[in-house]
DNA sequence: TCGATAATTGTTATCGATAACAATTCCCTG
DNA sequence: CAGGGAATTGTTATCGATAACAATTATCGA
């Protein structure tokens, strides 16, 4: 029974050649005979060899690892990207380390982001909601590559973001274009990145449409906030429409309609955001703005290994644009005469 | 500008002692005397130096990390699980590697393993559902402890486990007092630990009770084979309560329901497993089992620990009991005559 | 005050890979 | 067939920490 695990020099010795030459067979260097090679690439496989990461890294510098910092990965959109991020990161054989901060400001931030350069990672995708103040110093990263994802776009940092605004705007739209007039809006938490751009979204298109703002309330993204929201909102306007600003408030906005006796989508019309799995099956099924996290993940993926090899790249801000899907939530103004 | 990172042989220099005096203060051993212990950290601080990890663990063995091998992070369940355990490890000291299988099969299983062990992980915690034929050898492990959450347990491998059994009786249970004799079920996939766990509770009470068993259907988790399953139920039985087996697939089930114009919960009631965050917004409120995936994640953390650091226990299986949430979407039976 | 023992500090070897450079072999041309 | 350049292989140093052991200094009781 062998203690030690089988290195280099085993395989150099198994197969008679140098232990460098079994690093160059590893590293696809070009100048090695085929012969050689193959002799080598038995040996490996008869002593069930396996590189040790750590002497690498020690030794070049490089952990072949990725770091993911996320706000809370629970809930779907972080959760979705991390895995796309996890799967391109496999297929280019990165591994990937998580990190999630307590909160969204500054401190917490860095100090996620300070782990994450501490355990040696090679570059970093930070899902979390940056906004202007949260400025990450260079400091702090310490010339580790870096990507921002649904994040403030910074001059020095690339990002991938959805293009919040626009999403937001076409979902107004659509609901001006069913004759809505007063159209409320329930936003996420101020401090958010997304939170801020979606209400944005918001004004412009009613703003567009010559239309004057709708109330406006401000939740958690839970459920309950949703919940609690909609009910100020029926208490003190009359709206006839509601665009809240992600999906799981919309649930807790359809649950107190419901108990309010209030009709969606004929007495209230209802938009949301995301398309989380679960909106298709609300009653009714929810319209709303679809996100594509996977094309967020891997992208960033791409963007942060172009940095992590020094390639450069045109497009240092990608923005996707979301899609708008209109399910039974949502129906045209009833004009009362 | 300098370009190497300050190691610790420039904290020596800086603050007059040899590297190994520094390696004993950061370790905390006990014999350095207060005064040069304070000398260094002064050091330490002054340079803003940072040990390096990947020499450390060449030199000891050790990485100060675990891996985490899941099946699908974006589910609810494993993500949140995933979260615990990454807030416990952190805790202690330890940076986590996330990995993701693609199915599962054996074949996946052991790719991720193999992956995590190749990565130098110290743990592992397996977040798949491991059933009884995916047996995982100890080679592929190769002496690298590990811990199982939400699988068969194996006599050799500790595990954390939610009572799937009891808590899908306890469920089945409730359904029976409020008079309910034909009770169906959804299951999850039959390759799924949890899913046959989950089952066989069902069938257990209903036994207990003398009753018959009602219609069975499977699902593979998702609210759109909820949907179908309990189609075909409607059709083909006169059942009046469904315990389903999650509740995703329980919103199906409503959303089903709702349309064929079955009332929920006068004409059937429904029940789920899991409380996911949605499950209480929606119409009508769903009854269900609460599973305790943050207590889960951290106790499969602990476990873990006691392996990593060689400390023996006594309970190697621990079992956590869920919890019946009971809501509006289930009630008593409505004799018709 | 001496010596024994404990407490503190230092020296050298080691982990397992890659980097940099040196040496050898091969092949082709004149 | 000599010689030059390319292709291939080998040797030694290095990354930055801990382990093992050696050396020095304190401390205490007889």
């Amino acid at each position: 029974m062998r203690k030690r695990a089988v290195s280099m020099l085993d395989v150099a010795a198994y197969s008679h050649v140098s232990h460098q030459t079994v690093s160059r067979v590893l590293n696809n260097h070009k100048n090695v005979s085929f012969k050689t090679r193959s002799k080598v690439l038995e040996a490996i496989k008869e002593l069930g060899y396996a590189p040790n990461l750590a002497a690498r890294a020690l030794s070049n510098g490089k952990t072949t690892t990725i770091g993911v910092l996320s706000y809370n990965s629970t809930l779907f959109g972080p959760a979705s990207m991390l895995h796309a991020v996890q799967n391109a990161a496999r297929d280019v054989g990165y591994a990937v380390t998580l990190a999630t901060t307590k909160g969204v400001n500054e401190i917490a931030i860095s100090a996620g982001i300070k782990e994450l350069v501490q355990s040696g990672v090679d570059g970093i995708i930070l899902i979390t909601p940056l906004t202007r103040g949260n400025q990450i110093s260079k400091e702090t990263l310490s010339g580790t590559p870096c990507v921002i994802v649904e994040g403030e776009s910074l001059k020095d940092i690339p990002s991938v973001n959805v293009d919040q605004l626009t999403g937001a705007q076409k979902a107004v739209e659509y609901l001006i274009t069913l004759g809505h007039t007063n159209i409320a809006h329930i936003s996420g938490p101020s401090t958010w990145y997304e939170a801020s751009k979606r209400r944005e979204g918001w004004k412009k298109a009613l703003k567009n449409a010559g239309l004057e703002l709708g109330p406006l309330e401000f939740g958690d993204w839970s459920a309950n906030s949703g919940y609690r929201a909609i009910k100020e909102i029926v208490k003190g306007s009359n709206a006839t429409a509601v665009f809240v600003a992600n999906d799981a408030m919309a649930l807790g906005v359809l649950k107190a309609l419901n108990e309010l006796k209030v009709k969606v989508p004929t007495e209230m019309s209802v938009a949301g955001f995301d398309d989380i799995p679960e909106s298709e099956f609300l009653i009714p099924g929810l319209t709303t703005i679809r996100q594509d996290f996977l094309s967020v993940g891997k992208l960033s993926l791409e963007l942060l290994m172009d940095r992590i090899e020094k390639r450069t790249r045109d497009s240092f801000h990608i923005a996707i644009q979301p899609e708008l899907i209109v399910r039974k939530s949502t129906a045209p103004l009833i004009t009362k005469r």
